[in-house]
DNA sequence: AGCCCTGCGTTCACATTTTGAACGCAGGGA
DNA sequence: TCCCTGCGTTCAAAATGTGAACGCAGGGCT
């Protein structure tokens, strides 16, 4: 996963549901709780989301992350270049996969017997 | 860099010049000279590179990668493989583009001035 | 012959990255 | 009161990736 891609997916979940546990958004991302926190922690540090305590609905006690207004700025920023990146990927692939077909058809017709 | 692709790359890159060194191989692969004598020594100890020695057409001496018939039937395998895994990201990436690209407008729309 | 230069495969100690078990803490229920 | 749960946090260990350095062998030079 890229920089801009982890940072993008942190900043997407926080924004749809601040209550959410570092466990879980580890689990979203796919990647350790350890990771999960570190990547946490530098866009707190950076100023980008600000945690904070809250109630949830049933009186359990539970923390908030929520984006603050740099942080939505910056959300902005991180999915503008990673949906660059990703549609040059897309391009890119599409190229590969065609290359490829070729490829297993050429294989198919000179060696043709399996 | 998956497994699959890692072993596609190599061997496509031995079958269209098996005269290469293992510099140009990581070079081409973009990895550490480490890593790709690695995956070679991967595949020639399960049989489907089969390393010689040859002299260059000036002389120079130089090894050989040459697949063996298993290794051009594993290339056939992978390939399949890998071919069906970067059709799912196709589909998924244009998938994610759409999405990040309502979002994108949602958010001009909403925050829309910078 | 001798010597050096180059490029080869190979190694391996190091750096980087990722993991997840373990810890302390706090609220809620029995 | 005492547990149980789920939280953030830590950090030693695992996994992965790196590239400088080594020995070796052929070619070109004097």
């Amino acid at each position: 996963m890229t920089h801009d891609e982890a940072h993008y997916r942190v900043l997407r979940m926080l924004q749809d549901n601040p209550d959410i546990s570092q466990r879980e958004l580890a689990d979203a991302l796919g990647v350790s709780v350890g990771k999960a926190h570190y990547l946490l922690r530098g866009l707190i540090e950076r100023g980008f989301v600000k945690a904070g305590n809250f109630r949830r609905s049933n009186h359990k006690l539970g923390y908030l992350y929520k984006l603050t207004p740099s942080g939505i700025r910056e959300k902005l920023n991180v999915t503008r270049r990673y949906l660059a990146r990703r549609e040059a990927e897309y391009k890119s692939i599409r190229a590969e996969i065609e290359s490829l077909r070729a490829e297993m058809e050429a294989a198919a017709r000179s060696g043709g017997d399996s």
